[in-house]
DNA sequence: TAAATAATTCAACTATCATTGAAATATGGA
DNA sequence: TCCATATTTCAATGATAGTTGAATTATTTA
C-alpha cells in the first residue's frame, strides 16, 4: 500500500462516527448491513451517514450493492489488512509494534495476507 | 486501548507531514532525532513541525527530551503497538487481518471479538 | 400511477486544521 | 555579557471537515 492510501484510510478511520460505522462492519461481516440498519445501530443521522458511508468508500474500506430499496455496506477486509501491513512495515521500524514481532517471522518485510471471509 | 485513544492515534498519523515525521521518527530508532534534523529530513518549516511534534506527542506517538540546545524526538512504539492491538481486536472481526494471527503464539492483550449483529 | 420507504444530494453554517512569518524563549559558546 | 543557534509560541489566514434540514432520486407496494 502506498503511502498517500494509508493515509486516506487512516484519515477515514479517525472519525467517530466513521470508525463507529466501521466496527459495525467489521461485526456484520460480509453479509454487511443496510444504510438505515447502520443508522439505527450507531444514531447518525442518515444524510451525515451518507456522508461517512462515501468517504469509507472512497477509502477503499467499505464496498456498497443495491438490494432492493436497500443499499447494503460492507467492510473491506483487504484494505484493513493492507492498511496494518504497512503500518507494521513502515511505522514499526522492525521493531517489536505488534504481536507478530514476537513470533519468528521477521518483522519489516511482511507480505499482505489476503483474507476476504471471516470465519 | 480505549476508542478514543486510537481515534487520537489515528488523526495523528492521519496527515502528510505527521506520518512522515513519524516514519522518520521509528527509522531513527530510540535514538530519536532533534527537531532540526526532522525539518531537514522531511522539509517541514520549524513553526509547522513544532505543531505537528506537538501534535505526535499528545496523541502518545513521540516523546521528546531536551538534549542540550537541542530536542530530540523519538517514536513510542508502545503506543503504536496498542494503536494496532486495538484495530487487530476491533476492526478485524476476529480475523486474520495481520500476519499476527498466522503465528499460533500468544493471544496476549488480544480480547475476544464478540459478534452481536447478525448480517 | 400514486403513495410510502430508503438513501443520497445540496446549500448553509460552524468548527477545526495546517501554514506562515514574526516574535519570544532557551541554551551554549566566544 | 553578548551573540548565534535551536525551538516554540502567537496571531492571522485560508482551507477542510462535520452537521443539519430540506429537497431529490430510486425502488417497492397498493
Amino acid at each position: 500500500m502506498e503511502t498517500k492510501t494509508a493515509i486516506t484510510a487512516l484519515a477515514a478511520l479517525a472519525q467517530d462516527s466513521r470508525l463507529a460505522i466501521f466496527r459495525a462492519l467489521v461485526q456484520a461481516g460480509p453479509a454487511g448491513l443496510a444504510a438505515g440498519r447502520i443508522s439505527e445501530l450507531t444514531g447518525i443521522a442518515p444524510s451525515s451517514l451518507s456522508f461517512h458511508l462515501k468517504e469509507l468508500s472512497h477509502a477503499g474500506l467499505a464496498d456498497s450493492r443495491q438490494d432492493g430499496r436497500f443499499v447494503i455496506y460492507s467492510a473491506r477486509f483487504e484494505t484493513m489488512n493492507g492498511l496494518l501491513d504497512y503500518l507494521t512495515d513502515n511505522c514499526c521500524g522492525g521493531n517489536p509494534c505488534t504481536p507478530a514481532a514476537k513470533c519468528a517471522v521477521k518483522p519489516a518485510t511482511r507480505k499482505p495476507v489476503s483474507r476476504k471471509e471471516p470465519a
